[in-house]
DNA sequence: AGTTGCTCTCAGCACCCTCTCAGCACCGGC
DNA sequence: GCCGGTGCTGAGAGGGTGCTGAGAGCAACT
């Protein structure tokens, strides 16, 4: 559970070239090729950020991300663009796009964009920071400062992963039972992997809001 | 009520120029001139973007981003710099910014990256001022200035939230009791409840006014 | 087939929050 | 100064929410 990208691009070498480098940063990449194919997509899958040419066939780029946050789908997108005028930029990001990169434009700096626009959605990264430690999703491993190591259950690192993707942030019982437990009847499940969690990291990796689900972090 | 905007940025002719442009958009504009006193003031008051100059006397602009976080004040800020390699712009978007944007620059693409800011956070921003911290209504949470972090139960927050929405403003009794304790016998819950506040919050957060009721804020 | 570990359900208990109340302190008017 | 009114504070009952241990069903592995 990386991140999961939708990828609309219609030069085969680009997009070709992308998708290899953002599959091995570890995220999921659905590839389109045109503008009608993809919101086609965008429209029937969930994703955590899109990557949009500019000019598309069927479908121009802008036209699209207008028809998408008219049907009230939020996903960030960024922008690939040729045109590199202010106006072009300005034209782009009014749209509704997240932010907006021209060509030519280097690797690192559009894995960096990524990482901005999926932060508050889901870590991109490998390691995530919880109190006390270090989560290493690829392990399901918590390396604890104290000096510790804590081997985590596929639920439990889920559970983590996605609080310490939004460190402070609340998450709700139905959401966490929404997003880590797919289909569990009751919200119960939460609170008892909430406890799992704590027995094995302590009482200060995550905290409890009364009437409102539970957060990342101590007091 | 279009947004507010921190500014911190220590050239004063930059400073004077973006704030005038940025007000004749319709945002309220605060301007804090070096990293220190901008981390004081992103600490007390609420705001929905913040722009931030990279290169700050004080605390430096990565830095003080860093700090913020670290805090849970999520705002979303946009770095300025005259820094321009990709590496430099990576390790910007990696230190916590939403956006990265170069000098020199051209006003209305500043202009079209401030409005992409506020349209993707404008919602969560959930912030209230209260005499000496921000009180977060999402996790029912108040930040100190000074550093602490006090947690707040549902009453609790609803009492300062109505208050700090209406600064220096009197509540009577009736009307809080009316507002926040809705079915509730006697007016004296009321002040249970200032009570409750001001022994979490220091005795400054509310203010009585004999006869009438309480206010937000001292003397 | 047995074992082990993970996932999920459930029920009782403990604690926190909410609200009430009573006694005391303080401020004002006379 | 005295006295009534207003606000402050601590104690406590009740109800709801969250915690926690036990256990059943399953899948993977031995």
């Amino acid at each position: 559970m990386n991140g999961r990208i939708l990828l609309i691009e219609d030069d085969a070498d680009l997009a070709a070239l992308l998708a290899r480098v953002l599959t091995d940063e570890g995220y999921t990449v659905k590839r389109a090729a045109d503008g009608h194919t993809g919101l086609h997509v965008a429209l029937t899958r969930p994703f955590d950020a899109m990557i949009v040419d500019r000019g598309l066939p069927a479908v121009e780029g802008l036209d699209l991300i207008a028809r998408l946050r008219n049907r009230g789908i939020g996903t960030p997108v960024l922008v690939l663009s040729a045109r590199s005028s202010t106006e072009d930029r300005v034209e782009g990001l009014d749209a509704g796009a997240e932010d907006y990169l021209t060509k030519p434009f280097e690797l690192t700096e559009l894995l960096a964009r990524v990482r901005a626009l999926l932060r508050r959605h889901l870590d991109h990264a490998v390691q995530l920071a919880v109190p006390g430690g270090l989560l290493d999703l690829s392990t399901r491993t918590v390396q604890q400062a104290a000096g510790g190591r804590v081997e985590l259950s596929e639920r439990e690192s889920d559970l983590l992963a996605l609080l310490a993707a939004r460190p402070g942030v609340v998450f709700s019982r139905a959401d966490l039972l929404d997003r880590v437990f797919d289909d569990a009847e009751s919200e119960t499940v939460v609170d008892t992997y909430v406890h799992y969690c704590r027995r094995k990291l302590g009482q200060g990796v995550i905290s409890t809001v009364r009437g409102l689900g539970y957060r990342l972090g101590g007091t």
